[in-house]
This record gives C-alpha cells, sequence and structure tokens, in this order.
DNA sequence: TCAAAGTGTATTGTATACAAATAGGCATAG
DNA sequence: CTATGCCTATTTGTATACAATACACTTTGA
C-alpha cells in the first residue's frame, strides 16, 4: 500500500515495540489516525496488517487491542520459524543459483566487519542479516513460504532478538551461515535444512537467556 | 469482520474457486463493488484479506490480479500444510482434554456415515473433516499457527481437493483419523506428527492424480 | 518511422460524513 | 444490595466524494 498506510503501519507498529502502546490496551482507531497524521481509512488499513501479524487481537464485537507475547509465544514463534525456515533452505539448497551465493558470501563479509569493529554496529549486522535471509528464501522460490515467514513470523521474532545479541553471539551467527553456505555450494538439502533449525532454535536461547536474567534480576530487586 | 465486509469476501472467494473470475484477469474494485452490492470499501477489505491468503496477488503498482496456482504452488502449499499440521497434531498430542478427544471421536462417526450412504454426501464429509481439523489446531493451542493455516493454507488446499475424493478415499480419511485418535490416547506425539503428515500427503497425491487425469484427458481430446 | 512527451481515462488511495453496533453508567424493581 | 433493562456516549462499519496515480493512446519532433 502506500504513503498514509505505510506510514501508519510503521509508526502503530513502533508504537507497539517500542512499549509506547502497552499490552492489553485499546486500540482507538480515530486516536491513531490523529496522532499518525491521517484518516482513519489508512489506520484501519494499518491495523488489519498488524492484526495477520498478530500484534494486535480483536475481541469478538471488533475491538483490538495491543497483543501480549507470553515466552512461551516467543517459543512457538520460533519453532515455527525454524521449521519454515530449515524447509526454505532445504528447497534453496537444490534451486540456488552461483549469483545469489556470491550475494549471500558478500552480505555475510559485510556482517562480519560490522561484528570485528570496536564497538559491535548492530544495525548493520541486523540489516546484512536479513538481507542474508532474505536471499535464502528468494532462492527457494516459494510465494507462500516468503509471505508466511515475513507476515507472521519473521519481523516480529527478529526485532525481539536484536537486543540481546552480544559479540560472542553475532559472531557464531556469521559462522553458522558461512556453515550454511558450505550446504548450498554442495546442495546438500539436509545439511541446510538443519543448519539453519540450529540458527534458529539458538537464537530462541539468547532470547531466553536474556529475559530469563530479567526476570529473575526482577526478582532479586523485588527480593532486597 | 461484519456484514458486509464478510459478504464480499465470500462472494469474490467464490467466483476465484469457481472460475467465474480467471487466473490472471485483472480486479477492479468498484465493479466488484457492484456486483456484490456494497461499497468499494468492504471490497477492499475483502481484497486485503485474499491477498494475504494468495488468491489475489497485486503487480508493482496496486493493480490486483486473479493468481493462479501451477501444480507445483498446490503441492508447495500441501507441504507446508502437512509440515504445520503435523505440527499441530505433535502439540495437540500433549495438550489435548477428554472432552476434545469426544469430540473429535464424535466428528469421525459423522464423518463416517456422510460416507456410508448410497450417495456420499461429501458436503456433510467436508463439515465434518474441517471440525476435525480445527479441534487439533484447538488443542494444539498455539494462536500462530491457528492463524497461519487458516489464513494462508488451509482453505484453499482443503476446497481444492474437494472434489477429487472418491469413496474408498473418504474412507481412508476416516481410518486415519482413527489411527490420530489412538495417537492422542496415547499421547504419542511423534505418531501423531507422522499420521497427520501422511494423511495430507495423501490428499495432496489425490489432487494430483486428478489433476494428471485431467490434464491427460485434455490431451487425449485435443489428439483426438 | 520512431521515440518521447503529453493528455485523457481508468483505477486505486484517502478523507469524511453518516449508520450501526457496543459498552458502561444509571435508574428501577426485586 | 443485586440484577436487569434502558439510554447515551463511544467506537467501529459503510458509503461516497474527491485526490493521486498509472495506463493507453495520440501527438509532436527529429
Amino acid at each position: 500500500m502506500s504513503r498514509a498506510s505505510d506510514q501508519a503501519y510503521a509508526m502503530i507498529r513502533n508504537m507497539i515495540l517500542s512499549g509506547e502502546l502497552v499490552s492489553g490496551a485499546q486500540i482507538r482507531e480515530e486516536q491513531l489516525a490523529e496522532h499518525c497524521g491521517v484518516s482513519r481509512t489508512p489506520v484501519r488499513d494499518a491495523l488489519r496488517r498488524l492484526e495477520a501479524e498478530l500484534f494486535i487481537r480483536r475481541n469478538d464485537t471488533q475491538r483490538s487491542f495491543v497483543a501480549d507475547w507470553s515466552l512461551d509465544d516467543v517459543e512457538e514463534a520460533f519453532e515455527l520459524r525454524g521449521m519454515l525456515e530449515g524447509h526454505a533452505a532445504r528447497r534453496a539448497a537444490g534451486r540456488i543459483s552461483w549469483d545469489q551465493i556470491e550475494r549471500l558470501k558478500t552480505h555475510n563479509r559485510a556482517l562480519y566487519q560490522a561484528v570485528e569493529t570496536d564497538v559491535p554496529d548492530v544495525p548493520a549486522f541486523l540489516e546484512h542479516n536479513r538481507d542474508f535471509h532474505a536471499i535464502i528464501l528468494e532462492a527457494a522460490g516459494s510465494a507462500r513460504l516468503t509471505s508466511i515467514l515475513s507476515r507472521t513470523i519473521e519481523q516480529p521474532v527478529v526485532w525481539r532478538t536484536a537486543q540481546n545479541y552480544d559479540r560472542d553471539n553475532l559472531k557464531r551467527s556469521h559462522r553458522e551461515h558461512d556453515e550454511l553456505l558450505a550446504a548450498f555450494a554442495r546442495a546438500d538439502g539436509a545439511w541446510a535444512e538443519s543448519i539453519m533449525a540450529a540458527h534458529i532454535r539458538r537464537a530462541f536461547h539468547t532470547y531466553a537467556d536474556a529475559h530469563r536474567v530479567q526476570r529473575v534480576a526482577g526478582m532479586d530487586q523485588a527480593a532486597a
């Protein structure tokens, strides 16, 4: 969709992810329209998209609320992502072109450089990481897979893991990408699928560890 | 969404599935609005949903066209459905309640009765089949899984296989459902997953066989 | 003759007014 | 004091007018 609708989508999504719109809060179309500087029509479009992506849930009477993701929800999302991207990697291994492999290598090099500086450049890492995964999806050649992953899983999860990476994790991602490249070079679908599944499972544990630490820290604080 | 929007969705979807709207045809919002007896607003809602379900694709300039599903597309959809419903069956095996198992049995009995009449009652079969699968999804307890399956895979595929079932296939489905029940009774997730994956894979071959026959028949006709 | 730009028409995007439906408060009855 | 039903304020759904954009066709210049 076009300008106003996209803008509303991006703004509302950011409001949810940043916590400006708190979990469970009711959503009022007119208020968001005013906040975004557009009319209700594009806001409604944006809300439909966000609902499909499970950022927003609606009750039985059409009122919308900000969804809350429990750790179980996040784990389930990671499981699905691992399954689906694993499947994508398997398909890609049998279809990927020389040119696509070259592009993967380029992004993985750039991603490594973003980590090797004094202070890791996380935004750059994320950008190249996203491109890397997008190329694999492109090579898998399934519109359905692409649609499902982008619309309902990948974005929320990628965003939520972003803050929890330390330098070791970032470097490990780079190495796992290299292994994927080896699997692609040999057109070994089963291998590619396994690496991808493990790659994403590790991302989940990074997320979960960060959250457990946070929770424990919070409990300590409460106890003190 | 509510009346007008749902009505437009159902009508347009039927027009696509019945072939009234032919593959590749451009879609004009106003024409559909007139045809459905509503305004463009609910039609646009409906088109967004159909686009998310891949019934409709849009080009880079926002024009919409009826998507065409090749046999490869259908196979890919079945693969994904097998994977996702297999996953659902595994989860369900560890969470399903006694009440849900009873409901599964009831639907599977009804489904069998619909097949045992002189002329198989296919609509009744499909209804109970849909309910059967819905209960498993409910037992799996993942909103994400439910959302993905219902929105982007299940409906198109189920519909497209509907016409191709003969009595043997219908009875085999009933038996496979019984096996699923056995797996659930033992809370054996791996077994449930395997049965479900096979169940859906068979449905694909039923579809593919029917289509190959059709295609060959068409070629014969052309050659004659 | 071809290319490029421009013009008119078809189509989608956005704003807004109005209709329908719902929630929550208030009054009244039990 | 609770429950029930009505009433109003709030919120969402739909229709429609208008704006922006894209496409096809024509015209113009080389």
